[in-house]
DNA sequence: CCAAAAGTGTTCACCGTACACCCATGA
DNA sequence: TCATGGGTGTACGGTGAACACTTTTGG
């Protein structure tokens, strides 16, 4: 550990980048910001800014997300953090990388953003050319969140309290890219015993209600296996 | 993102630290840097340093390890960042923790760095007060390492070029911190195909030499799952 | 010949997978 | 009545877990 005249050594600037996924019109998505200034004016980046010097970085990253997007209160994860010198064309710049899961019914005026053509959404499979190293961000994210999809609980993190397990089973087999068996899957789900019935059904167009579920203890959002 | 102005804003320092591993005398144990200086001057802290303004995160980790234990050429993997704002007393500083794990034939003259006092080893169950927040970085670290042996081959990373399988049940027996069937083990990690006999005897003692083996492809030691 | 680690197969329970039909509703 | 998604059970194969004895060596 270096001795106590830290503050003698040049610093980096730090900032935080979010990568927002949600799953819309049946595609996993994520939200890009459209610079306005250069480097890189023109391109698409992730939301993100600078840290505060009192704030925490988890509390940055819910910051810049609030601010640039008007998302608050989801689920949001530490990545990974990229340094590359040559990263930023201004200098040295970190990147505390952050990913998010918002459900498509909290979105924030969806419309009104693409009207606004500075903040919109962009399927994985289709995103404009981005700006400094985001891309490699994403492709972490994405890989990230397929991993824990398999043994974590938090594809609920992209539905609402209540849900049908046709939902949730769509939520799988978006972010994996595969289809499902409906059979396996419910036993799959029901036998790890996180989620009850609410007693409720769900009216879901001109076809058999589906019966509602929610999660059972809502403290521990935790891993699965 | 934010616009170009960035340099107004002002700057966290940086620092990479790094847990580094090892298995000694049947224990995961992990070594420590005694502080000469103020703060937390005379507690034990992880290794590492502030960053220079023109290397890679992860080669400040790899430099810093180097420099503080003679370390290099070693398993290193950038583990997360931390940034509580009163995580140092001196300021803001943020951290790039890392976790490194090294064969025990390549540990640095172990005696002389008990001798010097100021360097030693620590079983992860007997660790002494700890600087900072080098606690939770331990603690997070050694969960990481955990959750990886089961579905990675990070274990070989503990071992020489060539070893027995004693030696590698050896590993996860004590990273996992439980005994393990040696019949189900060797049909378990001989099914992976990962590694193969080098056709020589290892003579360990005065009892039955045991076959040695290797890795089969040193190029990806990938996931095994 | 004795102590100590190396090496070897079989059985069983459980889990993931494959697979097809009826149900309830709104139009 | 029909189109659409909701809801259900069984059979099979593969995998992980339990379990004990023989082999080889040095002292």
């Amino acid at each position: 550990m270096a001795s106590s005249h830290c503050y003698e050594y040049p610093r980096p600037a730090l900032t935080t980048d979010v990568v927002v996924f949600t799953l819309r019109e049946q595609h996993l998505q994520l939200l890009l910001i459209r610079r306005a200034n250069p480097p890189h004016a023109g391109m698409w980046a992730l939301p993100g800014g600078f840290l505060d010097m009192n704030e925490d970085l988890d509390r940055c990253a819910q910051r810049e997300l609030a601010e640039e997007t008007g998302i608050s209160g989801v689920y949001l994860e530490q990545l990974y953090s990229f340094g590359r010198p040559d990263r930023d064309p201004r200098g040295r710049v970190i990147s505390v990388a952050y990913f998010a899961l918002v459900p498509e019914h909290r979105l924030p005026e969806p419309h009104a953003a693409s009207d606004a053509a500075e903040v919109a959404w962009f399927p994985v499979n289709a995103l404009p050319p981005l700006a400094f190293d985001h891309g490699d961000i994403i492709a972490m994210a994405q890989q990230r969140l397929v991993a824990k999809l398999a043994y974590s609980n938090i594809a609920l993190q992209f539905l609402a309290e209540t849900f049908t397990l046709g939902e949730l089973q769509q939520v799988y087999e978006i972010v994996q890219g595969e289809s499902l068996d409906k059979r396996n899957f419910r036993k799959r789900i029901l036998a790890l015993g996180l989620i009850e019935e609410t007693g409720q059904l769900r009216r879901t167009g001109r076809h058999r209600p589906a019966r509602e579920y929610r999660i059972k203890h809502p403290q521990r959002m935790e891993i699965i296996k």
